[in-house]
DNA sequence: ATATTTTATTTGTCTAAACGAACATTTTAA
DNA sequence: TTAAAATGTTCGTTTAGACAAATAAAATAT
């Protein structure tokens, strides 16, 4: 297990070093800094308490690659923002990147407990007929208008024919 | 419209005095360092700089008071607190301890959209036959076994069965 | 191979937020 | 009404995180 005792600012670096190793092969200060929009000097800074914390490897001039500690960490605030993103994404239809900025930063906040039950949640309106994705489009238009007795009943009555239709084929 | 360039800090101290005036007619700093969990001199220094932005009325050895400005931002911050609290707990079935305890620490980062994002999916649980408590429970359950097809169609039958009945009664 | 450009580091400064100790005020109780 | 207790403030320190300017190293282009 991870235990956290991080600080939001600290993981944010852990995770955009994990991204960067991801896409481009290696953790460079100048691409941590254009990611996280801080400049060069603050991410040396940041280096070094990483590299203090045995989370990164860090040798001046070269660059980055995270310990196993640091990965594992790393892994789990991607994990965090993922969970996140994708509750914003498909259950509240929020745009992609409005979704990851505020990922970006509630994703600090977040207890395993209640980051389990987001997973569960999300892909239980993903699964279920009752909250798949009809349900969830009905909650996209429930967003602008009043949502009456017969819709509903109309909309259930929708699943249970997608769900009958689904048995027989098998 | 409540434009938001406080810290979280700033955020907490003007949440507790709402949460104290509210409670006991009084913000004392005795009370804020409490029930913050600061040191007294903590709390001085935040009144000052609360006063200084006009958020607070603030007379050293006096009960502070909020100021219009100050209460309409605190409100905001008791909204987004409440409404995270609540989806927690009605949705996330979260007890009411920790999902106050993270609402505290996610309220600060949420964009009014997704707040009211958040506002509407709630409500939309609560009221929809489809979202509301059966299937809410239904998420309960799902999160500690496998979901069934069949389970599914019957709970949709059930929710149908409710429905018919409501309609009855009129 | 060297001058230039790019990348990275060092150093010093700033700000927010917290703390504790010392001091001041207010309240309470004797 | 004054001593003690409770409450609040001041002051000096600390820590984390960011910045900019000066400097250093590495990469590149001539």
């Amino acid at each position: 297990m991870v235990l956290r005792t991080l600080s939001a600012s600290l993981e944010d670096y852990l995770e955009a070093i994990y991204h960067l190793i991801a896409e481009k092969q290696a953790a460079r200060v100048k691409d941590i800094s254009k990611r996280l929009k801080v400049n060069y000097s603050s991410v040396t800074g940041a280096l070094k308490s990483l590299a203090e914390r045995k989370l990164v490897n860090y040798t001046p001039y070269e660059s980055v690659t995270l310990t196993k500690k640091g990965k594992d960490i790393a892994k789990d605030v991607v994990r965090r923002h993922e969970v996140l993103r994708d509750f914003f994404v498909k259950v509240l239809y929020i745009d992609e990147k409005h979704a990851d900025e505020t990922a970006c930063k509630m994703e600090h906040a977040i207890s395993p407990e209640i980051l389990e039950r987001f997973v569960s949640f999300v892909e239980f309106v993903e699964t279920c007929p009752r909250g798949g994705a009809t349900w969830v489009k009905g909650f996209g238009y429930q967003c602008d208008r009043n949502h009456l007795q017969e819709s509903c009943e109309a909309c259930v009555s929708k699943v249970m024919d997608g769900l009958k239709k689904k048995k027989k084929k098998k």
